[in-house]
DNA sequence: CGGTTATTCAACCGACAGGTTGAGGAGGAG
DNA sequence: CTCCTCCTCAACCTGTCGGTTGAATAACCG
């Protein structure tokens, strides 16, 4: 509840830990196929109400869901927004680490650069050793 | 070396898991550069090296990365492949999302819902077996 | 109105994650 | 051989997480 300044980081950290659990997990593939109460939400589980309400509002806090307002009830909406932060992330790191494998000889070729933090950011890396 | 993979849903959970810490998100761009080993990655940080060691375990039972021997030193690699099911996880219901989004007009009228949007979308009231 | 349904709030609790210190093992460097 | 570096293991502390029960709020139903 010490949420004021909303950094991207931040919002990274909500919705990967949102879904580090393998309920909520469930919980998101069940809205996608549709909207759903708490109550029909929380039928499959043999946890309480309250329980499963706690996890929406997780979900709710990482922005991957949204709450309406029925009468009494409170559909459950999957927001599509935030995936594309996640798979933003994710690409940017599993194309870096795909390419440092296919180019795996091309960078050892070009290692022997003593030139660190320059046209080399693998050079730079390796040459670290003095640092504090 | 643990081969039995029990369930993807349970490698998810540890990937998931994994990236919900900062510093190990940290970790994994320092890695997306190069190989690099745990004191060079412990450095900026202003925790104990034990601490890292435990942060790249965890990444490792992820299979995030992977480390390898160079005398005293383990040097940690960044690995792709996982980031793959990610991708494949978040896609799914990305899209699933989205779709239901651009649909949403159709689904309205079969619905037999004049009031769009918030007033009542409790028509995806009826028995929900287990999706997926 | 009183009663029921749907959901959330509050306080509490066991388990676990992430940090620390302290010790120990593997492998150069002198 | 001895020392020093790099790293991991073990025990311990602490805050957060996921769950519970109990009570409160909101809106419908009769």
């Amino acid at each position: 509840m010490t949420q004021e300044g909303p950094m991207p980081q931040d919002r990274l950290t909500l919705v990967f830990s949102a879904l580090a659990d393998p309920t909520r997990r469930d919980i998101v593939a069940r809205l996608a196929v549709g909207d759903a109460t708490v109550n029909q939400l929380a039928a499959p589980y043999d946890v309480t109400v309250q329980a499963v309400s706690k996890q929406i509002k997780v979900l709710e806090d990482a922005g991957l869901v949204s709450r309406s307002r029925d009468a009494q009830r409170r559909p459950v909406h999957l927001e599509a927004g935030v995936f594309d932060l996640m798979t933003k992330w994710i690409e940017r790191y599993r194309q870096a680490a795909e390419e440092r494998f296919t180019r795996l000889d091309a960078v050892l070729d070009q290692l022997d650069r003593p030139q660190p933090g320059s046209a080399e950011p693998a050079a730079a890396q390796r040459e670290q050793g003095a640092a504090s």
